[in-house]
DNA sequence: GGCTAGTGTGTAACCGGTAACACATTACAT
DNA sequence: ATGTAATGTGTTACCGGTTACACACTAGCC
């Protein structure tokens, strides 16, 4: 392993100087400055970055929590974060909590012994461990009531344009399938359906499902056992959408005629299916782009931060009229 | 930030003490134990992992390169490295490389300044600095040509399988949709596709795409206006089915009447197509967690560990007969 | 009783950097 | 010529741990 002394001793000047040139810091002539860069690029030095971290207490490393990197949403969102982080040079520790205290709290443990100098999450604080934590911290999509700024797209507006959408393609006996109770994007969308619903003058009808995918398909084959056919279905996300749009083809019932189905999100998979899926898109990748410029504006800067609110835009398929 | 120090001052023991029981070595009396750990726990002390780097030259971290965590492949992929890192102690830095070659030099710096452990790689090297890693290194999906330890199905014979399977279903026109030509995983499925039908005295064509879901859709529309529609194509993996589908369906061709269609992986999507795709489901997530395995046995005990072929298994759809 | 081995604990050097400080040299203004 | 500021460099304490070593004490044994 190559150290600064190493490049001290090749460039015959101290550590002290070496280590003004890699940080680009204090007074270095010129000359010192060729010299120690020569003994640099031939020794192939990398300044170890635990050192560093031990000196400055700051790690350069940030955590992001969300709840399942399978879940179709949250991919595009990582990307974003990772993107933005690498941009300014932090690096990203993947952490998925879904449904799993131990894990969250395991997490929460590596959070402190790494430095870590602030936190992305998408997933929801469910143990107590989290306010025992000093770095920023902040929410996207989903939010905790708590004071951390949040970057989301207003989901009661945007789940309420869907609906009025459905509503002026003529639906009328439109169900919304829900998702996971607990989560509130589930309920502000729950919360913009109901609202349309209500200024048209209809009546809202909610079947609970869940933003679980093995969930969702027991919920799905239920829904059409028990329920006449709609004239559509709002879903609460895509993949939700996915699921019972499969559900209902198997039985038969032709999309978009006898039963419009909308969902919100906009991952790949809605283009994919057939008729590609009407949807929501939320701008998943620059949500983690901005949360990621959001928290580190606070790491580096400590500026107070607001939330980001972000718009959804309906993204036409062929499953509504 | 509490220290070693302030736990050693709160329990009137040295830092000395403290470490050997943080670490469980050495000798301490079962009362100096106890006192510490009060100490700790009334402080909520959590060592850091900076320090403790330094000192072993161990980061506890480890690298997972992918090309890009939005490719509907690699998120099962990711679970399973990191489950399985975590379950070991381990944490996981995720990098995303693609076509990147700047990206990828930017993370091979961070893998040396952060003394990371291992790398999981499921990207091909493209820049000479790989050469500069000397920790070790497990490939899975993709392989180098190097000589790193490899996780991943044997390709070649599961493509022929598949393209034997669309033999016995009666298909004697089979184009090979191809994935990217320089990427080890779509050289080994033509191969496997070229082998079946030769065997069966077909003669064989393969359409160029790529896995890139941007290129295969321009791809796929040229397909269709330029050939006369086969009786299957055998697409290198589900992306690429899932997109030759949708341009299929769009020119009212029949799925499996007309032409049936199978793609390779399993992921999610290919379920929730209609008709459901019948697919190669690689073991995804089990990839990723021997992957892991492998890793840290190669990084904790030495031990060379040799490549690991998993098999895929066929998986019926609805887009074959 | 004296010797050895086993136990328990503190001290201090060290991991690889950083940065405050000291000191030397030079440049510039008066 | 001289005081002051700017420039350049080395030394050293420190970040928060780990661990080799020194030392003290106890127990067991001939």
């Amino acid at each position: 392993m190559v150290t600064i002394k190493d490049v001290a001793a090749l460039s015959g000047l101290s550590t002290g100087t070496v280590s003004r040139v890699i940080n680009g810091n204090g007074y270095v002539s010129a000359e010192s400055r060729k010299k120690i860069e020569h003994a640099m690029a031939e020794l192939n030095y990398h300044p170890n970055a635990m050192a560093r971290a031990l000196n400055h207490k700051q790690s350069k490393i940030i955590g992001l929590v969300i709840p399942d990197i399978t879940n179709p949403f949250f991919p595009m969102l990582t990307r974003g974060v990772e993107d933005t982080a690498s941009k300014y040079g932090y690096t990203v520790m993947l952490c998925n909590i879904d449904e799993n205290s131990e894990a969250e709290k395991r997490y929460i443990d590596m959070f402190k012994r790494y430095y870590v100098e602030g936190i992305i999450s998408a997933a929801l604080p469910t143990v107590a461990e989290w306010d025992s934590i000093e770095v920023p911290i902040v929410m996207t999509d989903r939010s905790a009531d708590l004071n951390y700024p949040t970057v989301a797209v207003d989901n009661v507006t945007a789940a309420k344009e869907m609906t009025e959408f459905l509503i002026s393609k003529g639906a009328t006996q439109i169900v919304h399938i829900a998702g996971s109770a607990g989560v509130n994007t589930a309920l502000d969308r729950r919360e913009g359906y109901k609202q349309a619903m209500e200024e048209a003058g209809l009546s809202f009808n909610i079947f609970e499902s869940d933003f679980n995918s093995n969930e969702i398909k027991d919920k799905a084959g239920h829904f059409f056992d028990t329920h006449e056919c709609p004239d559509a279905l709002f879903c609460a996300n895509d993949l939700i959408a996915a699921i019972f749009m499969k559900e209902a083809l198997k039985r038969n019932i032709k999309i978009p005629e006898e039963m419009q189905i909308v969902g919100f999100d906009g991952i790949l998979m809605s283009e994919m299916l057939s008729p590609p899926l009407t949807t929501m898109r939320q701008p998943i990748y620059e949500m983690g782009q901005i949360a990621c410029e959001t928290l580190i504006k606070k790491v580096e800067s400590n500026i107070e931060v607001g939330d980001t609110i972000l718009k959804a835009t309906l993204q036409m398929g062929g499953t509504t009229l």
